[in-house]
DNA sequence: TGCCATACAGACCAAAAGGTAACTATGGTC
DNA sequence: GACCATAGTTACCTTTTGGTCTGTATGGCA
C-alpha cells in the first residue's frame, strides 16, 4: 500500500510546486476545466500518456482534492473525472505560469516553437510582453 | 559534457513548470532576490542541501537565464551568484504559488505544519483566504 | 463460447533527480 | 612544508518518476 497523503514540504511555494509539477497534471487539468471527463476521453486528449501514467496522476490530483472521481456502476463501467473547487482556484496560477513560460521564450528567442495553450493564454495573446512589462496577468 | 541548453517543453506552463520546479529553486531564488550571494553564503543560508546539488541548480538556473555568475579572480576564489531581471521577473509567480499553497494547506487543515515563507507571503498575512476568495495576490 | 468495451492493477524497466563523500586547484599564512 | 579557505569536480549510489506490456473483472452481445 502506497502510504496515504505522505507529507507535503512546510514552505507553500514548494508544496504548490510538489503538487502540480507532475509531468501531465497541468495538461490533465486543462482539460477537465472544460467539464468531467471519462478516463477513455482523457486518453484520446492526451495521446502521449500512457494509461498507466494517466491514472496514477489523477490518483495524486484526487489525493491532493484538485480532481474528484465519480463511479457510475454500469456495464461497462463508467468514472467521471472532473475538477474540484481547489482544483480550479490553480487556473489563474498556471495562467500565471503560462504567461511567465512564454514571456521567457520570448526572450530567449524561442516563441516559435512554441504552442498556444489554448485557455490558459486567453489574455494577451498580442505580442508577448517582454521583462519590463505587466508580467502576471492581472486577474 | 551535458547537453547545453536541452529543449524545454513547448507548452508555455509546461516550461515554466520544467524551469522552477527544481527541489531547492526557490529557496535559492528566494535568497537571491535579496541582494547577490556567494556559494558559501548559499550554503549556509539553505543548509540542508548538498553543495554539488546547489551548485547544479545553480548552473541550471544560470542555464536558464534566471540567475547571473560573476568570477572575481582572487585568492581564495569568490564568485557571487545573483537574480537577472528574467530571474526577478519570476517573483509574482511564486509568490502567486505561495499564496496558493497556503490556500491548499488552509483547505486541508494542514497550516499548522506550514512555514512561512518570508518575503513571498508579504502580501496577506491575516488569516489565509479560503477558495472563494481572492486567489492570486493582486500584484 | 468467445469477443467486445471500460477501467483498472501489477511486474518490470529506464531515465532523471537528488544525495554522499572524497578529490582538485590556487595562492596566501604559519 | 603543512595548512587554510573558497569554489569547484568526480565517482558512485538511491529514490523518484515515467513508461511498456500484460493481466483482470464485469456483463452484454453474436
Amino acid at each position: 500500500m502506497v502510504d496515504p497523503m505522505k507529507r507535503l514540504p512546510i514552505l507553500p511555494a514548494e508544496r504548490a510546486l510538489k503538487i502540480i509539477a507532475g509531468r501531465w497534471k497541468a495538461i490533465i487539468l486543462y482539460h477537465l476545466y472544460e467539464g468531467p471527463r471519462r478516463l477513455s476521453e482523457l486518453r484520446k486528449l492526451v495521446p502521449d500518456i500512457s494509461q498507466k501514467v494517466l491514472i496514477q496522476q489523477l490518483r495524486e490530483m484526487e489525493e491532493h482534492q484538485l480532481v474528484r472521481r465519480e463511479i457510475f456502476r454500469q456495464v461497462p463501467p463508467r468514472v467521471d473525472y472532473s475538477a474540484t473547487t481547489l482544483g480550479r482556484s490553480l487556473e489563474p496560477v498556471l495562467l500565471a505560469l503560462c504567461d511567465w513560460g512564454r514571456m521567457h521564450a520570448a526572450e530567449l528567442d524561442e516563441v516559435d516553437r512554441l504552442v498556444d495553450c489554448a485557455r490558459f493564454e486567453r489574455a494577451n495573446s498580442g505580442p508577448i510582453a517582454k521583462v519590463g512589462e505587466a508580467i502576471v496577468s492581472t486577474a
